[in-house]
DNA sequence: TACAATTCAATTGCACACAATTGAATTGTG
DNA sequence: CACAATTCAATTGTGTGCAATTGAATTGTA
């Protein structure tokens, strides 16, 4: 009679949905790094850098809500940004709570060498267009959930 | 006409199969936290704890190939687990090159509390099962790729 | 209108990740 | 055997992530 599983099974590795999550995430990003190098930004930079190629201007609140990043991410990596030229960091009138955050021209600029990167990435993926469809509509649908708290 | 697309669309957030993924697991690990702060691990020493729990042994070379971790994540990491008393790191007498960790009988026991946390997540997500096992094999199949090298 | 509660970004402290380098140990080769 | 190449873990330096706290600004309420 095989016995080759216990209460302890739950715990493999092999078992659980997050690791590969989990690793998976961060091989995507290694391979982003050859071309993000190319603009010199990280990608955590890079997915910032895009939120503003579409608003133009958020504020730090709207930046964190977007990107599930705090202000103890954004700060530092904002200030970063600011120093490059990319963008600029100033307090709003109506409420000097708020940082408003706005893409300066240098920055647009940034847009169009940056416009050639996702076109590289596909190439780099072995799944098929479904298994894309599939993925992006269950990772969705799990952050679905973290939004609504 | 309608014209409300461009060569920048696919620098939209919503249009990156990277981000979701990004986002997602950094989501999950979250929500692991209040689990493993009862047992007193993070994410990435409980998954370093987990290829213990099923291999009793192994170096640091098999772990980071097991996590996708390299010896500067994995090398301050493990002796923190070692000064907490859950395994042992010494040099391989056939190769003095190899470090051997090794669980220790404390790190033994924390398995008995461990095993109740995947059952405790399990309840947490949104996902049916079937959309669980998709994940899983699409997850997997990409880390296949980065695997392969 | 006072003032308590809330909402912001910033700060602090800790724990990863990872590229690049280092230095010791081992292996391959002439 | 000598010694160059390779293989390890460790180290260094940079950049996130995030919980918790701080302090200024605003809002809600007695």
């Amino acid at each position: 009679m095989i016995m080759d599983d216990s209460k302890y099974d739950v715990l493999k590795i092999e078992n659980q949905l997050c690791f590969p999550l989990y690793a998976c995430s961060r091989e995507i990003v290694k391979r982003y790094k050859p071309f993000l190098d190319q603009i010199d930004l990280t990608y955590t930079q890079y997915i910032v850098m895009m939120v503003l190629w579409e608003e133009k201007s958020v504020n730090v609140k709207e930046l964190g809500a977007r990107l599930y990043l705090d202000s103890g991410t954004l700060t530092p990596l904002l200030k970063k940004l600011e120093s490059k030229g990319l963008l600029t960091r100033t307090r709003s009138d109506k409420d000097e709570r708020n940082l408003i955050v706005t893409l300066t021209e240098a920055g647009e600029q940034l847009k169009e060498q940056a416009v050639e990167i996702p076109m590289q990435i596909a190439g780099c993926t072995n799944l098929t267009a479904e298994e894309g469809v599939m993925l992006y509509r269950i990772l969705y649908k799990m952050l679905g959930q973290s939004a609504e708290k």
